[in-house]
DNA sequence: CCCTAACTAGTCT
DNA sequence: AGACTAGTTAGGG
């Protein structure tokens, strides 16, 4: 066991409907471990981050932030998330700006907690947030996670040892345990 | 708006 | 393999 002290790293900033409707977004284009991602921002923490061509991931933050204003600019909050992503054990802060229901930012929560190079199972999380029937529910609200690689979701796998499912592909899921149990 | 039905990156029998 | 589960989402009234 581990006995260093809890901190926090992570913070999620719920987005209201009254910041959505105002929103600036910088986002950008990196080279990381994992190959080519986009990271995106808001002027209050990470809002996104995708792997794909630059069209998808346009679409993808119009569709999720439909008032949004997109622009193209490297921000400060960027090479920061990309430092944890290639190095998980960084001890920078790091805010999460993201819309989401109050189950989901629960389960998410959650999962910042668990720590970096375990796995633990869905299961484990739908109990920790005291809804332990809600297995299901958790998965799919982890499936709607919107900032892959610092929401460690790669790190939930099933009950029985299995992998499990994963948006991006297992492949990454994969990639990003070994990085991380390499470490 | 409310209601219903159809999903799901799971788990148990 | 099949049943079951709880929460989200989409579609109809």
């Amino acid at each position: 066991m581990s006995k260093q002290a809890k901190i926090n790293r992570y913070n999620i900033i719920p987005m209201t409907q009254f910041e959505e409707n105002d929103l600036t977004i910088n986002y950008d284009s990196y080279d990381s471990i994992y190959g080519n991602l986009y990271i995106a921002s808001t002027d209050k923490g990470i809002c996104y981050i995708g792997l794909g061509n630059e069209t998808e991931i346009i679409e993808e933050l119009k569709k999720k932030y439909t008032n949004a204003v997109l622009v193209k600019k490297a921000d400060q909050q960027h090479s920061t998330a990309l430092s944890h992503i290639s190095n998980p054990d960084s001890a920078e802060e790091i805010n999460f700006h993201i819309k989401g229901t109050d189950f989901q930012l629960e389960v998410w929560n959650e999962l910042l907690n668990t720590e970096c190079g375990k796995t633990c199972s869905y299961k484990h999380i739908a109990e920790k947030i005291g809804k332990p029937k809600a297995v299901r529910a958790v998965a799919t609200a982890i499936g709607q996670n919107p900032v892959t690689f610092l929401i460690p979701c790669h790190r939930i796998i099933r009950f029985d040892g299995t992998l499990g499912g994963y948006y991006w592909g297992l492949d990454i899921k994969k990639k990003i345990l070994k990085h991380e149990s390499l470490r």
